[in-house]
Parts: structure tokens; sequence; C-alpha cells
DNA sequence: TTTTAAATTATTGTCAACAATAATGCTTTC
DNA sequence: GAAAGCATTATTGTTGACAATAATTTAAAA
């Protein structure tokens, strides 16, 4: 069976749907999809117009979007979607690495049993995800961010869970939508989140550290060799 | 002599200086040195008249200095200016450690040799200003400052450079100022910069992460110690 | 032709008024 | 005297118009 994994996992829905919220939650998704094409010039009164609203709260929204570096300013020539190039996606790959490297350490420390157990059955559903054939591939892509947004949960720090959840998730799931990414490395994955776990339950620290920042560099790897194949392509 | 030491860093000053612009600045500069005390409530229309400006400008640059942790927004009570307590120091110097020890590591990979000495250089300038007794503290400090930012320079690595540059550093520097903390450090703190510096110059990425880590969560410990002194004197 | 300068247009920055909403204090009822 | 509901007030959200500025086009001169 397997239904539907507990996917995704979308921040702070609590927010008051204020129309620049609202605003800001659309074009998000726009450029996550690629309705709005990277490099797309981005004119407030086309965009105001477009999604109904003025330009004041539309004005806020794009401010928000650049922040989470979605979009980008170049003082003066207006601002554009975002174009993800590689040295982009490494500075992001880098940075995370040593993020969630902290965070499977800060994890190990002070992740609760009951927590941890809980991140075991998740792994569970992962594994039989995968032995369901193919097709599920977007959920699979999905329920790897769900793992790693547990540990940075389990990390309790603030700071490392915002930044990782508000802005360099949001740039890779683009990423890997954009470039049609098959997960051939479900498996491995899997694997190696069944390591990280195990250093976790074992209070490791050191382990956990470094396992996860192995992992990711091991991801960026593979993620750098298909952006390098797409260019040469051109 | 030493004259004046080549303090302070202040980013892209070379946005363009709208209102908006400006009244960031203003309000950061009144935050970071305590004007506006931590805790405070921000009412957009007081705000704007104080600073001469209509609530539209100001009130971007509110939205910026959320970003950036300085304000807090309270969904349905209004915003504040932020308190800095332990918890939240804590995560900051987590995260800082980790994307500090990564940037050391990569600066030990890419820091061009002209770039090395002339970060030796400063340091013997920070040797020079130590000696020169008292009074100096608060040079002192920036400059511990001006060193962990030519790190992040030289790691080339944007996203971890704004990150630090942008909100972490803002942040720390507030602590500073608002518990009045005397740099008794400068010595300690000269001498592990310099061993990052060598390691950085000997090319050993391994060490220099390690050495910064370790600095990083010393001084951490420090600040600990200060903070809890004053909440247990209330 | 190429270059420069002027004028036009497109786009962002700024404002003041209006609308909606949440917080506060008051009255009324039990 | 306490609690609940209502009205008032304070504050934020939203809008459309206006101002300032940068990009673009057009025309004139070399």
């Amino acid at each position: 069976m397997s239904e539907t994994i507990p996917v995704s996992t979308t921040e702070d829905a609590l927010e008051p749907p204020t129309l620049a919220r609202r605003a800001f939650d659309s074009i998000k998704s726009d450029i996550i999809d690629g309705e709005l094409a990277q490099g797309t010039k981005i004119v407030e009164s086309d965009l105001a117009l477009k999604y109904g609203i003025s330009r004041g709260p539309l004005r806020e929204a794009i401010h928000r979007l650049e922040q989470i570096k979605l979009i980008v300013r170049i003082p003066h020539a207006g601002s554009r979607v975002v174009t993800l190039d590689a040295r982009m996606m490494q500075d992001i790959y880098e940075a995370r690495e040593a993020l969630e490297g902290m965070a499977a350490r800060l994890a190990a420390r002070l992740m609760p049993d009951s927590e941890i157990a809980s991140l075991s059955e998740l792994l569970d559903q992962h594994e039989a995800a995968i032995s369901e054939t193919e097709g599920k591939a977007y959920f699979q892509r999905e329920g790897d961010i769900d793992f790693h947004y547990r540990i940075a949960v389990a990390s309790q720090n603030q700071w490392i869970l915002e930044n990782l959840n508000g802005e360099l998730y949001q740039l890779i799931r683009m990423c890997r939508r954009q470039s049609g990414q098959i997960p051939s490395r479900a498996q491995t994955a899997l694997s190696q989140h069944r390591q990280i776990a195990a250093a976790i339950a074992q209070r490791d620290e050191e382990l956990a550290e470094l396992l996860m920042r192995r992992h990711i560099s091991g991801a960026w790897k593979i993620v750098r060799k298909i952006l390098e194949d797409q260019h040469e392509s051109n």
C-alpha cells in the first residue's frame, strides 16, 4: 500500500493570509516550478496586474523573495528571477554541508528517543516507497527532504532550521525540478540516511556529523555532473 | 603609532541611497547601539514620523530588519526590537561555528598567496594595537571582526559571506555592545588567529577548519558565562 | 556612418488617504 | 464582583495617484 507518504513540510503556514503573503507563496511556487522561467525580468506593475493586487503588497512579496534568493535585484536594472548556475549551487551545497553537519551533531546530542524511533519509521516508509517501482520519483525526492528536515528540527537550533528550510531547500528543490533529475540514487541515499540515523541513535555526535557531510558532498558531486552535462549540450 | 586600523567593513554601501535604505541603516544602528532598546514596541506611524518619511519606505526598512532578525514580528501583536537571550545567542554561535569552519577550510584551499600575506600584516597591526594599552577596546573588537570577515571573503562562497556579514555579525556586535564585554581575551584571540592564518598558509584545510571551530566555540563559552552572570544579577 | 545629446517612455520610489483588523476599555448582566 | 459582550481606538494592510529616476529612442551634428 503505502498510501501517501507524509510529504513536505511546508513551513509557517500559520501566518495570516495577507495579500502580500499569498502573492509571495504564489510567485514562489511559480519560480520553483519553472512557470516563471529563470532570468525572467520582473516588472512590478505587470505582476500586480497578473495577481490582481496593487503594487504595495506585491512589492513586499518581491522583497521577501529577494531575501530567500529566488529573485535577484541588480541595482539599476530592475529585478529578475534567479538564474541557477553551477557556482551558486556549489555555494549552496557547501553551506548546506556545514549547517546540516552541525545539525546532525546537535541532533545526536539532543533528539529525544521517541523522535529517533519515529525517524526510523520514516525510513521504513521510504524503503517501502522505493520498492514500488518508478513514477514515484517525485515522492522519493520530497521524502529525502523530509528526512533532512527532521534532523534540522532535532538540532533545536532555530537559525539553522530557518535557513535550511526557508532558503537552501527551496533552491535545491528548484534545481531538482528544473533539471529533471532522476533519483537513481534513491537506494544509496536511503542507506546513508540509515547510517546517519544509527549514529544519532548511538549518540555519536562526531560520526553523525561526518556521515551527514559525506552524504551531502556526495549529493553535490552528482548534481554537479548533471549540471555540467547540461551545460555542454548547449 | 598605528594611526587607525582599517576598521569595519560595512557591507554594500553601494546601494542607491533611497529613503527605505537610509531608514534601514539608521534603525539598524539605533538597535545595535541600544538607542532603541531591546523589546521596544515598533509602531510604523511613530517611526515614520521620527525619521520624517512616510510609512511606505519605512515599512520596507522594517521588513528588511526583520529578515536579519533585528526585529521580531509577532503575527497579531505588532513588531518589537529583538531581545537577545542566551538561547538565541547559542543558536548564532553554533551556526557561526559551522559556517566559519567551512569558510576557513575553503580559504585554505582558495586564498591567493598575496591575500595570505596581507592577512598576516593585519594581524601584525592588531598586535601593535593591543600593546597600546586599554581604551582601544572598541577597536580591538572591530579588528576581530575584520579578521573573520577576510576569511569569509577568501572562502569565495557568496552565501556564507552574506549570511555571516549581513546577519550573524550584526547580532554578535549588538550583543557585545550592549553587554559591555571587556576584550580581556584580546591576546588569546590574536594567537588563535595566528594559528588559523598559519594553517591556511600551509594549505591545511582540515586544521584550518578545526582551529576556527575551536576558536569560535571558545568565544561562545566566554560569552555564555557573561550572559549567565548578567542574568543572575537580576 | 558614428557619436552625442535631447526627449520620450517605462519603471521604480514615495506619499497620503482609506479599509480592515486586532487590542483596549467600558458597560451590562449574572 | 466577575465575566461576557459591545463599542471605541490604535495599528496594520491596501490602494491609486504622483514624483523621481533610469532606460530607450529619436534626432542632430561630426
